[in-house]
DNA sequence: AACTTTTTCAACCGCGCAGGA
DNA sequence: ATCCTGCGCGGTTGAAAAAGT
C-alpha cells in the first residue's frame, strides 16, 4: 500500500476525467501486462492514477468487448430486472450475464429506472397541463382502471438500494452478511447471497459472441463476460474485425418476466401494452401509465 | 430562445476479502 | 498467526447532455 500521508516520491493522484494520452498508457500496460498490476502503473510512474483508478478505467472504458452506445436491450433490462430480484444488488454478478456491460453499465441502468420510479410513485404525477389535454383523457385514468386490482408496492422492486424480499430483514442495505455475500470469487458457489435460490439461471444469455475463446466455457457459475487475460486480447479483437458485441443479435433464454413486478393486467390496465408486446420497455411506456399511481388508497 | 428539469454516465470512495510476506 | 497490500464490489456524486416547458 502506498504510504500513508502521501509519500514523497509518487506524484500527486491525479482524479476526474481520463485524457486520450492516460488511457494510451494505460491500454499500452494492459497490452504488455495484462489487466492486471494495476498499482505498479503508479509505482512505475506510468500515471499518476491510482491503481484502482486504472482499473476502472480499463474495467469500464477500455476493454475491447465493451458495448459502447447500446442501449440497454429489451432482453437485457428483462435479465436486469430479473436477477436482481433473484439476487439483489449484485452488479458485477448480473453484469457477467450481460456481454459487453459492465456493473457500472447495470448500476446505472437499475438507479435511473428506480429514480424514475420512485419519482412517479412518490410525487404525484404532474398532470398535464390544464387545457393542453383535452380534458377529461387525463384525469380519467385511475378511474379506467379494472376496478380494484389493489395495487401493491410491494411488488415493484423499488428500493433499488436496498434489497429485495430476501435481504430486507437485514439490518442495514450494507451490513457484514450482504457485504460478505458480495465478495464472490471466480470459482465462487454461484450467487451466494441469494439465499435458497435456485441456481443462477444458467446462461441466461447465449451469445455469439459471448464465450468466445472459452468454447466450452459456458459454465454457469462464470459466463465468460471477460475470460482470463490470455495474453491475446488484441490479436483477437484485431482478428475479429467486428466485434459482435457493439450490436448484439438478440439475447436469448429469458423467460418473460413482468414487468417490473406488475403483472401482465396492471400493464394493460394502463393501457399501455398489447397483450402480446411482452418486450416493451420502461422506456416505451408514456407517463400516463402510472397516473393510476395515484390513486388515494394506496398503502403507505 | 432561454430556462429548468431529468437522464445518462464517468469516476470516486469506503469497505472487505484474498493472498503473500 | 498477523500484518500489509492489491483488488473487486456496491454505493454515491457530479458534470454533461437531452428533454421538456
Amino acid at each position: 500500500m502506498k504510504p500513508r500521508g502521501g509519500g514523497g516520491e509518487q506524484p500527486a493522484v491525479r482524479k476526474g476525467p481520463w485524457t486520450a494520452e492516460e488511457d494510451e498508457v494505460l491500454l499500452r500496460h494492459v497490452r504488455e501486462h495484462g489487466p492486471r498490476d494495476w498499482s505498479s502503473i503508479r509505482s512505475k510512474g506510468l500515471l499518476p492514477r491510482t491503481g484502482k483508478s486504472c482499473r476502472l478505467r480499463w474495467v469500464n472504458k477500455l476493454r475491447p468487448d465493451l458495448k459502447t452506445g447500446c442501449k440497454f436491450s429489451a432482453e437485457e433490462e428483462r435479465v436486469v430486472i430479473d436477477l436482481q430480484a433473484q439476487i439483489g444488488n449484485k452488479w458485477a454478478r448480473i453484469a457477467t450475464y450481460l456481454p459487453g456491460r459492465t456493473d457500472n453499465d447495470v448500476k446505472n441502468f437499475w438507479s435511473t429506472r428506480q429514480k424514475r420510479l420512485a419519482r412517479l410513485l412518490r410525487a404525484p404525477v404532474p398532470r398535464r397541463r390544464p387545457g393542453k389535454q383535452s380534458g377529461s383523457a387525463s384525469s380519467s385514468h385511475a378511474h379506467e382502471l379494472p376496478t380494484q386490482k389493489n395495487l401493491c408496492l410491494d411488488m415493484i422492486p423499488f428500493q433499488g438500494t436496498t434489497t429485495p424480499a430476501h435481504h430486507t430483514g437485514e439490518s442495514s442495505s450494507h451490513d457484514h452478511d450482504s457485504r460478505a455475500a458480495s465478495q464472490h470469487r471466480p470459482g465462487d458457489a454461484p450467487f451466494p447471497g441469494a439465499h435458497g435460490l435456485p441456481p443462477p439461471p444458467v446462461p441466461l444469455l447465449t451469445h455469439a459472441g459471448a464465450g468466445r475463446g472459452s468454447p466450452s466455457s459456458a459454465a454457469p457459475t462464470a459466463p465468460a463476460l471477460l475470460p482470463p487475460y490470455d495474453g491475446d486480447y488484441y490479436a483477437r479483437d484485431a482478428v475479429a474485425g467486428v466485434d459482435p458485441l457493439v450490436c448484439p443479435e438478440p439475447l436469448a433464454v429469458v423467460p418473460p418476466g413482468t414487468f417490473f413486478g406488475l403483472d401482465d393486467d396492471y400493464v394493460h390496465a394502463g393501457r399501455v401494452l398489447h397483450p402480446e408486446a411482452s418486450g416493451v420497455r420502461f422506456d416505451d411506456l408514456p407517463p400516463e401509465t402510472f397516473d393510476f399511481f395515484e390513486l388515494p388508497h394506496l398503502p403507505p
